[in-house]
DNA sequence: ATCCCTGGCGAAACAAACTTGCATTTGGGA
DNA sequence: TCCCAAATGCAAGTTTGTTTCGCCAGGGAT
């Protein structure tokens, strides 16, 4: 939740570059790196924070140690693209806990989702209740990962 | 990097649970939500993070607020096939920072991306760099975010 | 030009969380 | 039953994060 439009200047930028790599890295640190006292670095990211920059902190979960060893692309074309419906598929999909992201998209395909499943079985159970169920979806196509080449959430920062 | 078979029990689980919703929980806090002290949570967290179940701590950053408020999928497909491309392909992707996640998958497309740019310019831009001028892209297909509905690499988790 | 006010910074005191060592308990196997 | 290994809880020590304070620079009004 954005409280105030914010400015970042190239202190800020160093320091969400540093974060969004390690945010347990003690803020001394962090302040030599940038040249800025540690209490300096403090109010900074306090201020990002309640502004919204930073959005969360969160710990980094390899899937496969938790028993989610595929990861699954699917592009889903619905047949109505009615406001009304389209809201009720972006709740279904942010409700379900095995779809990690979900984006409404332009082109050829209304929704991308990435799924994490145990295994087939699970995912072809699980199309079946996001998509067969729903009578709203024309068609999906779907593609298996066999590799996460690179995943994050890193932001490429100016500077 | 895994240093051993890691068993996790419903402890375990439910610390992660709550770190990868929020890694700046007091261990305080984390004990008395699964019922252990905190030295016991500390530990479990320090042998997680060793044996790669947890891969990381990071800041999450909003990408309109750095200038990057584009958000575009990309299925790649490539003229050929051999491993040595693949692999040449996958390093390229890796390196570019505009490159948020990379993942090498079955189905009709060889890769699919996802690429946080500050405008359309940049993209068009991205794609000379990276599909026109690499002789190996048969072709490839775009998509553009207009609503980030879910994001995020919460794993789902047993239990 | 001077005064005042606002915002940011650095230094130090303070509080909280994290880490470590040790005794105890629990569970399995001989 | 006895013993050993692993994990837990407790308590002390250490690091980290947080707050408070005074100082300095920039802007606007008098």
């Amino acid at each position: 939740m954005p409280v105030s439009p914010p400015s970042l200047d190239s202190f800020d930028l160093a320091i969400l570059a540093i974060l969004q790599r390690d945010n347990t890295t003690p803020q001394r640190l962090i302040g030599e790196a940038v040249n800025l006292s540690a209490p300096a670095v403090q109010r900074r990211i306090k201020r990002m924070e309640q502004t919204g920059v930073i959005a969360g902190n969160v710990a980094v979960i390899e899937p496969a140690a938790v028993g989610q060893p595929i990861t699954i692309f699917v592009e889903v074309e619905l047949e109505s693209e009615r406001a009304e419906l389209i809201d009720a598929a972006k709740r279904q999909f942010s409700a379900t806990p095995e779809v990690q992201q979900c984006y409404y998209v332009t082109g050829e395909a209304d929704f991308i989702l990435v799924i994490t499943v145990a295994d087939m079985g699970a995912y072809e159970a699980l199309t079946r209740k996001l998509f067969f169920d729903s009578n709203n979806v024309r068609k999906f196509r779907t593609f298996v990962a066999m590799d996460r080449v690179k995943v994050g959430l890193t932001v490429p920062l100016p500077g």
